[in-house]
DNA sequence: ATGGTGGCCACGCCA
């Protein structure tokens, strides 16, 4: 069978949810995973999402920040939440598809907001970043303790990191910026292959291509400039590399009208 | 070197 897994930071679910049903039209993915719904569960668009033929989702939010979701057309056999650095941040949600899933059946699928960390590149002058290096150290313990890529199991969301030197649009004019400073995208390469996950998106399309899914808001003619960088990831454990068929990244979306500054990634496997 | 835009929700915080 075919898996359709797309994630997507949405900023906001309830103002964008038109773009998310016309994305869901147009891709038919068969999971879809959101970021930054930036809602309360309690007016989480469920029956609108339903109503897209995703009528198993699993959703954890919180009033005006973060906030994840996965809405599926396979149901589930279990969810997940798990919080990070002492906090009550909507970050993460996991579910595990259920035994009508067909051969999708058992796979886990984690699906991440990492904190941005802020503008300064500094844990001692800025706790934001402080708080960016404490949840990929506490992502790194998560892969060596859980061994969550030692099963059939997909990572995506936005880890806010662009770990490679293709993964932004200038490596030298970035080393400093928060998302691909040294520190970050070290911690991030590590914590990926320590714990066996695969970069689905580079094994499929590796250097140089450049690629990116994000472009800032503040350029105002981001298409021309391109000034994107990779910041949503979609990592496969081991055992569903030979099904990784396609990688994309749906890159019109970021032109709609009132868009996410984050297009959709979407990875095809064939079970 | 700086400021540029956008969403939450109602003031500044966060991205």
């Amino acid at each position: 069978m075919r898996l359709i897994v797309t994630s997507w930071n949405i900023n906001s679910v309830r103002l964008r949810i038109d773009q998310v049903r016309r994305f869901v039209e147009t891709v038919r993915p068969d999971v879809l995973c959101l970021q930054e719904t930036k809602c309360p569960d309690d007016r989480f668009p469920l029956k609108d999402i339903r109503a897209m033929g995703l009528p198993h989702v699993a959703f954890s939010g919180q009033k005006g920040y973060h906030g994840v979701a996965i809405a599926s057309r396979l149901p589930f056999s279990a969810t997940d939440v798990m919080r990070f650095c002492g906090k009550d941040d909507a970050r993460h949600i996991a579910v595990t598809l259920g035994a009508e899933a067909g051969a999708a059946a058992g796979i886990t699928l984690h699906d991440f907001y990492v904190p941005a960390g802020g503008d300064i590149p500094d844990p001692e002058l800025n706790e934001k970043f402080a708080h960016k290096l404490q949840f990929l150290d506490e992502m790194r313990a998560w892969g060596r303790d859980a061994r969550p890529a030692h099963g059939p199991a997909i990572l995506v969301g936005d880890l806010n990191v662009a770990p490679l030197e293709t993964d932004v649009w200038s490596h030298k004019q970035l080393l400093d910026v928060v998302s691909h400073t040294p520190v970050e995208t070290q911690a991030l390469e590590t914590l990926r292959q320590e714990s066996g996950w695969i970069d689905a998106m580079r094994r499929l399309r590796p250097e140089p291509e450049r690629i990116y899914t994000w472009w800032s808001y503040r350029s105002p003619d981001w298409a021309a400039a391109d000034k994107g960088r990779r910041l949503d990831h979609v990592w496969v454990s081991r055992d569903l590399d030979p099904a990784l068929r396609s990688v994309e990244v749906f890159k019109e979306a970021r032109g709609w009208e009132r868009p996410s500054d984050h297009a959709p990634v979407t990875a095809v496997l064939e079970l």
